[in-house]
DNA sequence: TTTACTGCAAAGGGTTTGCATGAGG
DNA sequence: CCTCATGCAAACCCTTTGCAGTAAA
């Protein structure tokens, strides 16, 4: 995508989330989505370059913003909470070792609705969406360890 | 179970883990036990009354000890830390009105087995356990929702 | 007797809030 | 113009750490 095109998009964004388009929020989205599970201070730190005097403040509240709108989702892990830009289905893979998180979209076939329906059948819990995450060793990790046996 | 016998299992847990039994940490196993997805400011307002001058770092102290001794895990909620005690592999119902948190054993019949696999095959991931949250409505605030309509 | 645990207080880190200034619609 | 967003600093949790006293093994 062209930085044109994609500061207008961050523009719709914005504007169909209710929200105004400020310098700092159009780069505050732009950064958000170009990574795949931001903290709060990969954000604020990646933007400082680009505006000197951003307030860590304005970061967390235009987050926390978004995140009410339904841009993001909170994702706390134990040791940083961050936040999910890909809002479709899907899992995420920890890597244990080096940190990694990837995104697995195991469920195009309806296999999470059919875990869906059995928490929904089992307990009459009605499901509106799910978090999921896989903890291990990634692939290159895995091969690190294996390469030491 | 009676007091007795938890007491001893209480004691036992604590020794396979390598950990001394105190007093204190009785009762914090046995606390912890007892409830589902408890916060440490939970257990600990529950242990005051028994343990009047108990130290809250005492209880993060003693959870910290057995997450790493891998007796309980860690659960990271946006609004507080909360630990899981069922180590069976389970899904977490978390009412999202009401905060309910109920455990859904669905994968009796290798449904999360083949979860594991299709991130195994996708990614090259080596699967060691997993955290799966189920959001939605419990089934009492379903049903209030439903009255209201 | 040695080592580990307790409890208190202080420090630390992440996140929110209050307020004056400034910019967007 | 009016409202909302920014940036700074202070306040606010939650959690960890340091240390002296004490209890477990």
């Amino acid at each position: 995508m062209l930085p044109m095109e994609r500061n207008l998009e961050s523009i719709n964004i914005l504007r169909r989330a209710g929200l105004r388009s400020t310098p700092q929020r159009l780069a505050i989205v732009r950064e958000v989505f170009s990574r795949h599970h931001p903290t709060v201070a990969e954000v604020y730190d990646a933007l400082r370059r680009e505006f000197p005097t951003i307030g860590l403040a304005t970061v967390y509240n235009t987050l926390r913003t978004m995140t009410e709108k339904g841009l993001v989702h909170e994702l706390p892990f134990v040791n940083a909470t961050r936040f999910e830009v890909n809002l479709t289905p899907h899992a995420n893979l920890v890597c244990t070792r080096c940190g990694e998180i990837e995104d697995s979209e195991v469920f195009e076939d309806g296999f999470l609705n059919e875990m869906r329906q059995r928490a929904s059948a089992a307990a009459g819990f009605e499901p509106e969406g799910q978090r999921i995450d896989i903890y291990g060793l990634c692939r290159s990790c895995a091969e690190q360890t294996a390469n030491k046996l």
